[in-house]
RNA sequence: GGACAGAUGGGUGAGCGGCUGAAACCACAUCCCUGCUAAGGAUGCGUCGGGGUAACCUGACCGAGGGUUCAAAUCCCUCUCUGUCCGCCA
C-alpha cells in the first residue's frame, strides 16, 4: 500500500512515479479526493464523539449525587443520532479508501528505467559464457533422457495440463537441487524456515496478491484459503503484525516450497515442456530489514541467487526490469536469466526484488528505532526455480549421445 | 466432527456497566546508588489517527462483526481462533 499521507501531500511526484508504472492516474486523483473527504468527515464526527464521552461522564457523575439527569439523558440521545449519522458517512469512505488503495501498486524506485515491456529491461551483465556445441543442442523434451525423466502425458492425466511427473535421475536431480540451494543459502547467512503451503486471505493481502491477482491463485473450495503461488507469502508475513526489534534486523531467511499458480494470464504460452507449470518447485530468499540495510541487502541477495548459478556452470544474465515489466508490489526488480541452448535464448530463472515499505504498511511489519516505530523494507527472490534450474542442466549440459551430465557441485547429493 | 473452557499492552496476568487505555509483575529505556552486589532506587514505557511551534488537547482500538445502554474490556448474539477431553487420521 502507498502512505495516504504521501499522496495527499505531494501528489505530483507519487503520480510521476506511477507514470512509470503505467497507472491510471485517475484512480490516485480518486484516492486523494477520498483520503481528504474522509478526513474532512473525521473532524465531524470526533468533537460530536468527544461531546458524548464527557457527558456521560458527566451523567455518571449527576446520577450518584441524585440529580435530575433527564434533559441530559435527552441531549445525550440527540447527539447519539448525529453520531450514527456521522460515523455511517467516515466508514462508507473508510471502505472505499481501502478498496481503492489496496489496488495502487508501488512506486518503482528512481533507478528504474522507463520502459513499456520486457523488450525495454536494461542487461546489466552476463556471467559465463554460453559453450560452444558440436552438435545442435536440443530443447529439454527432446533430449533422449528426458523420455526417461519426465512424464507429461501422466501428468495431466493425474491433474490436468501444465503437471508434469519426475522419474529416475530427473526425480532426484530435482530433490539435489533443494538441498543443495538451501545449504548454500545457508552459508551465505540465511536462516532456513519451513512453513505452511495453505495460507488465509489477510496473509495474501499482505504481500499484495490480494485482493486484486485472485484469479492467478488456486482457492480450496469452501474455504477462505489458497495455495501459495510462492514461498514469499507465508516466509515475509511471518512477522504481519509484529513490532521487531532494531538488533534482530536485518532478517534473512531462505525457504524451499511448492509453488502453485493458475497462469491465467498466459494461455498458449509455454505450453510445451517444463518451463510453466501450475506446480513447481522454488527455494525462495526473504528479507526484513530496516530502509537504511534494504540495497545492500539486495545486493547481497542478487549475488546469493547469480553466485549460485555460477557455481552451477550456468551462463546467465542480469536484467534491470523497466516501469512498465515491474511486478505490483516491486519497487525495483532485477531478473536473472539463464542461458537455454536448445531454445537458443535467456529464460527468466529468478527474480530478486525490494518492495521498500509497500508490503510493510500492508502487512503491518514495523520495527522499533529509538523509541519510534517504523515500517520495515522487505526484500524477496528466487534461489532459483528448481524446475527451471532442472531444465538449464539437461540442455546446458547435454551429451551428442543424448545423456545429461551431472554437475559437479551435485555429485555428492544424488 | 462432538463436549467444555478461553481470547486484555513486548510477555505473564488483574479488571465492579461510569472514577480503566487498562492494576500488578516481568522485560525494555534513561538516570541515581555501588557497604542488601549475578543487587538496590527513581522515572518513563500500548497501537493507529486528528489539531497545535510547543507544553498540550482530542478520536478510535481490550480476537472480529453486530446489539442493549446516556455510558460496554465488563451484558446479549454471530463468527474466527486457541486450549482440554472424546472421535478420526498421517
Amino acid at each position: 500500500m502507498l502512505d495516504i499521507k504521501l499522496i495527499q501531500n505531494d501528489f505530483e511526484s507519487v503520480a510521476q512515479s506511477l507514470r512509470k508504472k503505467k497507472v491510471d492516474e485517475s484512480l490516485l486523483e480518486e484516492l486523494r479526493a477520498i483520503s481528504l473527504e474522509l478526513k474532512s468527515a473525521r473532524l465531524v464526527l470526533e468533537p460530536l464523539q468527544a461531546e458524548q464521552n464527557s457527558k456521560s461522564k458527566l451523567f455518571g457523575v449527576y446520577a450518584k449525587e441524585g440529580k435530575d439527569v433527564s434533559s441530559l439523558k435527552a441531549e445525550l440521545s440527540e447527539n447519539k443520532a448525529k453520531i450514527a449519522d456521522a460515523t455511517e458517512i467516515v466508514r462508507a469512505l473508510e471502505e472505499k479508501l481501502e478498496a481503492l488503495a489496496t489496488i495502487i501498486p508501488n512506486m518503482p524506485s528512481p533507478l528504474v528505467p522507463e520502459g513499456e515491456d520486457e523488450n525495454d529491461n536494461v542487461e546489466l551483465k552476463r556471467v559465463l559464457e554460453p559453450r560452444v556445441f558440436s552438435f545442435t543442442p536440443k530443447e529439454h523434451w527432446d533430449i533422449d533422457s528426458a523420455q526417461n525423466w519426465i512424464d507429461f502425458e501422466r501428468g495431466v492425466k493425474l491433474a490436468k495440463s501444465r503437471f508434469s511427473v519426475l522419474k529416475n535421475e530427473a526425480a532426484r536431480l530435482e530433490r539435489a537441487l533443494i538441498n543443495y540451494m538451501l545449504d548454500f543459502n545457508r552459508t551465505r547467512g540465511f536462516v532456513e524456515v519451513a512453513v505452511p503451503y495453505i495460507v488465509n486471505r489477510e496473509t495474501l493481502m499482505g504481500t499484495g496478491q490480494l485482493p486484486k491477482f485472485e484469479d492467478d491463485l488456486f482457492k480450496i473450495d469452501g474455504e477462505e484459503l489458497f495455495l501459495i503461488p510462492t514461498a514469499e507469502v507465508p516466509v515475509t508475513n511471518l512477522f504481519r503484525d509484529e513490532i521487531l526489534t532494531k538488533e534482530e534486523l536485518p532478517l534473512k531467511m531462505t525457504a524451499y516450497s511448492a509453488c502453485f499458480r493458475k497462469e491465467a494470464g498466459s494461455a498458449g504460452k509455454d505450453t510445451r515442456g517444463m518451463i510453466r507449470q501450475h506446480q513447481f518447485d522454488k527455494v525462495e530468499l526473504v528479507c526484513i530489514t530496516t530502509p537504511e540495510q534494504s540495497e545492500a541487502v539486495f545486493e547481497e541477495m542478487l549475488s546469493c541467487a547469480s553466485d549460485l548459478l555460477t557455481s552451477l556452470g550456468l551462463p546467465h544474465r542480469h536484467l534491470m526490469l523497466c516501469g512498465g515489466d515491474l511486478g505490483f508490489s516491486a519497487a525495483k526488480t532485477v531478473d536473472l536469466e539463464v542461458w537455454l541452448p536448445g531454445q537458443n535464448r535467456y529464460r527468466e530463472i529468478s527474480s530478486v526484488s525490494n518492495t521498500f515499505d509497500f508490503q510493510a504498511r500492508r502487512a503491518k511489519i514495523r520495527f522499533k528505532d529509538e523509541g519510534k516505530n517504523r515500517l520495515v523494507h522487505t526484500l524477496n527472490g528466487s534461489s532459483l526455480a528448481v524446475g527451471r534450474t532442472l531444465i538449464a542442466i539437461m540442455e546446458n549440459y547435454q551429451m551428442e549421445d543424448g545423456t545429461v551430465s551431472i554437475p559437479d557441485v551435485l555429485k555428492k547429493y544424488m
